[in-house]
RNA sequence: GGCGCAUUCGUCUAGUGGCCCAGGACAUGGCCCUCUCACGGCUAAAACAGGGGUUCAAGUCCCCUAUGCGCUACCA
């Protein structure tokens, strides 16, 4: 199974009902690692057939959000390929043409029952604790019967004649030896009245006919899959091998859903996390390659990763541990590449708050950013987190209420020690370095017998408006010698 | 209700009958490093759902119970 297989063909097939989440992601990243380790094809194929929850527009989302993520497909809306097309919605005569071919050969029958009987007939039975399995009514309509009900217009749709009392074999690679009984399987409708399919049937002629060798998806289809193994075994095609993922649940046990958060990847992109970290620890979501490593590049996986290994169990979504292997990648990223990313950050971030009011030259962004990259780097999770680092670099910094009174009760004399500060950095000479800044700062640390913590202390409020900031020396030789004894100035004039 | 699947620290997991009075990672507490915050290092607390078997020996095999999840649609 692990083999290089240049006949493997997997695809990853959603519904456009909204963006890609998480769990899609997941399932979508493992149908593409399978292909980059064994050297198949990757199919991406959409499946809207439910017009009721039809999105377009989320075909673009869901395209745009795989390609940020890197899983990039062979065969595809976008891409074509010789089994197309690859849109449920443009291949209904194919479906007709498969489910006719049933019919003919007894295998399916038209079905004139209204939806709102038997539905009705459906939540009675329930609501006595008994099972409903559709009665086979139409199964006994005389070819007459069914002439004149369709050339009278009758709506009507097709069920699928389930062979009685067969037993339904098939091996999961995660969940191994699954048996059903058809017993507990009705006759399943496969052409709907509206003359599009459902989404067992669809879904077993699609990967038929496309050649699809592996199905990777969620374990919410388990359920489903002796349905479709039905499907081919009527036209005789080749039954797939089944690997079913566990399904990924919110903080709270409960699957995930629109209520836990930020769980698209737009959502994701947006919050500065970086792909490679989505995709690291989406593989450790019911998956580990030993006792103890953690981090896994991409590349890493397509060689480690094996479907084989995943567990069964259910996997909450940790967004914590999301966060530090982001924060391990950011910190580990090089600093190229992070200067792009920053830098892309920031100037959106710029462009979205209209700043214009900035007291250091925006020109120069890319290497006044390489520059700040190193005191940076080891603090941030996210790249938007970036922004507050960054920014006070850029922008004007109005002092906050805390920052105005911070020195009231507390026993230093902020203006004395800024005086001299003032005067220390005035002092240094030649280049403005963070060597010489630092000498000359704690010299008055000497001079008033105070620990360095407190003077650094005045200093951040002043210089920064905050008691944190990045590391002390390196940020004023950044920020310069002319804007550093600005902002200490006018801090001075505030606290006077 | 029926069918299917699952159950090790708060979370993700290691563990395939003796190496486990259960290992790692995130999160949490403490200490160290230190100009703050981080990073890094050290350290602490923290789990085999419950009950029966099988076996010299069970987290590991079997059965039952409990709990959770999925499917049971003219949703996917």
């Amino acid at each position: 199974m692990n083999e290089k297989n240049k006949d493997v063909r997997v695809r990853f097939a959603p519904s456009p009902t909204g963006y890609l989440h998480i769990g899609s992601a997941r399932t979508a990243f493992l149908n593409w690692l399978y292909v980059a380790k064994t050297g198949g094809k990757f199919i991406l194929r959409i499946e809207d057939t439910d017009i009721a929850r039809h999105q377009e527009e989320t075909i673009n989302l869901i395209s745009e959000s795989l390609k940020w993520l890197g899983l990039n497909w062979d065969e595809g809306p976008e891409a074509s390929g010789e089994y197309g097309p690859y849109r449920q919605s443009l291949r209904t005569g194919i479906y007709r043409k498969y489910a006719l071919r049933l019919i003919q050969e007894k295998k399916a029958y038209y079905c004139f029952c209204s939806p709102e009987k038997l539905k009705e007939k459906r939540e009675n039975k329930i609501k006595e604790g008994k099972i409903y399995k559709y009665n086979r009514k139409c199964l006994e309509l005389t070819p007459e019967n069914i002439q004149d009900n369709i050339e009278s217009g009758k709506p009507y749709a097709i069920r699928f004649l389930v062979p009685e009392n067969k037993t339904i074999n098939f091996k999961d690679t995660v969940y191994g030896d699954i048996t059903v009984n058809t017993a507990s399987i009705e006759d399943f409708i496969i052409i709907r009245s509206n003359g599009l399919p459902t989404y067992n049937y669809s879904v077993a002629i699609d990967d038929a006919l496309m050649k699809i060798t592996h199905v990777i998806r969620g374990e919410d289809h388990l359920s489903n899959t002796p349905k479709q193994i039905l499907i081919y075994n009527a036209f005789n095609f080749n039954v797939p091998d089944f690997t079913h993922l566990p399904m990924i649940l919110g903080q709270d046990g409960q699957k995930l859903s629109k209520r836990h958060g930020s769980i698209s990847i737009e959502k994701y992109i947006e919050e500065g996390f970086v792909r490679e970290a989505i995709l690291n620890y989406l593989a450790l979501l019911g998956w580990s390659y030993d006792e103890k490593t953690t981090i896994f590049s991409t590349s890493e996986l397509i060689k480690k990763f094996e479907l084989s290994s995943i567990n069964k169990k259910p996997a909450k979504f940790d967004f914590n541990k999301l966060l530090w292997i982001n924060g391990y990648y950011i910190r580990n990223m090089d600093n190229s590449r992070l200067k792009q990313l920053l830098a892309k950050q920031i100037r959106n971030y710029l462009a979205s708050k209209n700043i214009i009011d900035l007291e250091n030259g925006v020109k120069q962004l890319e290497q006044k950013i390489e520059k700040i990259i190193p005191l940076i780097k080891e603090r941030i999770k996210t790249l938007k987190e970036s922004i507050n680092l960054i920014s006070p670099f850029f922008i004007k910094i109005s002092y906050s209420d805390e920052s105005k009174t911070y020195f009231k009760n507390k026993k230093v004399n902020a203006p004395d020690i800024l005086n001299r500060v003032y005067k220390a950095l005035n002092e240094v000479s030649g280049k403005f370095h963070a060597k010489d800044i630092e000498k000359n700062l704690r010299l008055i640390s000497e001079r008033l017998n105070l620990s360095f913590r407190k003077i650094a202390e005045v200093i951040r409020i002043a210089i920064w408006n905050s008691a944190i900031s990045p590391p002390l020396f390196e940020t004023i030789e950044i920020l310069g010698k002319e804007l550093t004894l600005k902002r200490i100035n006018e801090y001075i004039g505030i606290i006077s």
